[in-house]
DNA sequence: TATTCTTGAATGAATGGTCATTCACCGTCG
DNA sequence: CGACGGTGAATGACCATTCATTCAAGAATA
């Protein structure tokens, strides 16, 4: 390996790690502020929180932030981009090795809970933030986000197809009704009061609610 | 009715209405601010909202508000407890009717789609601000809140003790789920894409597959 | 009854503090 | 030496909150 090949090979692989796996500790100053916005507005709301909050928790200088960002709804609309994106990639993957539609909508609320209590941080700022957000930036479609929910659709629709989830119940008001119980059985794990349940146990819990009540024949749930 | 008791009397009737029937129309300035705020919160979210906007929604002057509220949190607060107070008390005499818990979730949920349906901005309110104010303000234990979702955990309690729910399921958890779904399918409103559905039809959506997943005996759902 | 006095609710212009955003300036590297 | 990524103090807009002032409606007085 020579000099030349040695640096620019640096480069490349730099420039690898920033593109393709931003999330890493902190390469690039990019990720480093995404990673500090998403730990910040969960801490402080996205109006509470400070430019300059975030400016440090990256550790660089507030006007730093808007070389890589035009303003700070660009930093939320990224962080939303980019975390959701990255959890619609993990479940379509997990999702591609199931057929039947019990063990998708199984592999969905598993992934789906452990994220969610692995990264608190995320998780407030979905919760909190995105409604918000969707009435402040009526432009900004939550492109990633709804591609997230439609998935249930998707499964739902699935299994109505192959009948083994029942026929009368609309896919669209399906998966409302399912994030939302997601989304707020979550918080749990955000309130201090409730955090003694594991993900196991509430992904069952759920199962059990949702499954049977799917279900074209009762007592076909799984074990 | 000679001249004194006219004029005395319509002073005693008008303090009246305005201490005991504050959710009358307009007549205290606080409730014309409460319902202003509602609005405007609604409108533009309670951190874009400005104390103008309320002033101005209200017809009244920006610095009136501050006699009858703290600071701009403290009118959030109280657009919540009197609002979700409104919709507990209502919600509670109707469950008092019930002794049938499968009835009383019915019952709930009806209720519950049915306010959020037409009053949008209080929806709007809730939905969007209730998880922001609970960061905010630690303090604020979000009372009237916190006793509207412990309704079902009541309800599914009930259900248990009598053998119609499944032992099986945390009624804490439940609560959640419940109120989660409710929740975020509330949002169908609020979202101009889908305001074709109505209270019956999601409602009956809901109900199928809340109740019969909750049921001890399969086939046992409300018609 | 007519006149003056008192009260306090209501007003809205002025204040002051808080940031988002900018930009003149640095150090570094090729 | 440019150029350029980075810096952080300075700017300016924005808005919650305040408070000196107004005014309408009793109370007191004559």
């Amino acid at each position: 390996m020579n000099e030349w090949s040695f640096t620019v090979g640096q480069d490349i692989f730099t420039n690898l790690l920033n593109e393709l796996c931003a999330e890493m500790k902190d390469t690039s100053k990019h990720a480093k502020i995404i990673a500090a916005a998403t730990k910040v507005f969960a801490k402080k709301g996205f109006f509470t929180a400070r430019i300059a909050d975030i400016a440090q928790e990256a550790k660089v200088a507030d006007g730093t932030i808007y070389l890589y960002f035009n303003n700070k709804y660009d930093i939320l609309i990224s962080v939303f981009e980019e975390e959701i994106g990255k959890i619609v990639e993990q479940i379509k993957k997990v999702l591609a090795t199931e057929t039947d539609p019990r063990k998708m909508l199984e592999a969905y609320i598993t992934r789906h809970l452990q994220t969610m209590k692995r990264n608190r941080n995320l998780a407030e700022v979905i919760q909190i933030e995105l409604r918000q957000t969707n009435k402040l930036i009526k432009d900004y479609r939550n492109n990633k986000f709804t591609e997230y929910t439609d998935l249930v659709a998707d499964i739902v629709q699935l299994g109505q197809s192959q009948q083994i989830f029942r026929a009368d119940i609309q896919p669209d008001i399906a998966k409302r009704f399912f994030f939302g119980a997601l989304d707020e059985v979550s918080r749990i794990w955000n309130t201090s009061a409730e955090g003694k349940y594991s993900v196991e146990e509430i992904s069952d819990q759920l199962l059990k609610i949702i499954l049977s009540g799917l279900l074209v024949q009762k007592g076909n749930g799984i074990s």
